[in-house]
DNA sequence: CCAAACTGGTTTCATTTGTAACCATCTAAA
DNA sequence: TTTAGATGGTTACAAATGAAACCAGTTTGG
């Protein structure tokens, strides 16, 4: 029986990771490159933007990180003076964080690069390559199970 | 004028990176909990069951890691004997890396794995999703910068 | 021939990351 | 109540990573 192999370069764990990696890494340079955040910094200003006020695990939650990774983004958009925490009436435990104005100015600049990015990556697909990145996506992302695509020591 | 605002789980980097991430940290179980490889490692040990004889900066390219990850992915196969490097005759700085046969070994019990993993997670997706993950992520892989889906500092 | 530039690969150092332990608070059940 | 367990969040420690410096060896151009 012939030894069986593996093409690394079809294979779909590794070519997710690889474009993921490539287009992050490229798109990094928007926040990195600017402002000097890290991935986690970034996604966190983008979650506060986002939705306004959020707690640190709703934050982790949305982003699919995990909470250490939030702490530690949190502590230093804190130090910058981007967010600023307030604390829960009822229950102690949990901070209520939200961007300050320089945090908000900081999220207006990036936004539009943000979305320049992404229509610069689609925009080199045709039509048909576009829908088909979409509902290949939204296919993935369905299908496996929705534990996973959050961070796994959130859930349990 | 209304502040702009990005939705972040429609947002193809952020997606991508989610999916592949979930995707890699599950299949991650297979090389991991077995045999506690590292994904570099792994991915060497594929690299090397899959062309045969490769030398360091050919893996870095075939398999998009930084040649500091191969090199220290290869010195630690190497400790547990998984492969050998003989030198080149012509050219002394380049190095042979082929699989021993506890290599070869490991190797062969991990690929069924790794494709029963993947025909798992496509298994959940109808034929038409199928085709649109398999066009969608070729789409985008040829889209981008072909130097981009290699490392940056192995081109330049 | 010889120096400058280049290439394959390793190492050093600072940063980032994940795991697990931890503290504080809250909840629920006896 | 009291106490055992959950939950929000931080911290400590070890491992993984990336950038840049580095050490051979090799090639190139004068």
């Amino acid at each position: 029986m012939e030894p069986e192999i593996l093409e690394l370069e079809n294979f779909l764990p590794y070519r997710l990771y690889r474009l993921a990696d490539a287009v992050s890494r490229e798109f990094s340079g928007i926040y990195k490159d600017r402002h000097g955040l890290t991935r986690p910094e970034w996604r966190t200003l983008a979650g506060l933007g986002q939705h306004g006020t959020m707690t640190a695990t709703a934050l982790g939650e949305q982003s699919a990180m995990h909470k250490t990774k939030v702490s530690r983004a949190v502590a230093e958009l804190e130090r910058r003076r981007w967010l600023i925490r307030t604390a829960d009436e009822k229950d102690r435990r949990i901070e209520h964080l939200t961007l300050t104005a320089a945090g908000h100015a900081a999220y207006r600049e990036m936004v539009p690069l943000a979305k320049a990015f992404e229509r610069e990556l689609l925009a080199r697909l045709s039509a048909d390559e576009h829908a088909a990145v979409t509902s290949g996506l939204a296919a993935l992302e369905t299908s496996l199970p929705q534990a996973r695509l959050r961070v796994k020591s959130q859930t349990l």
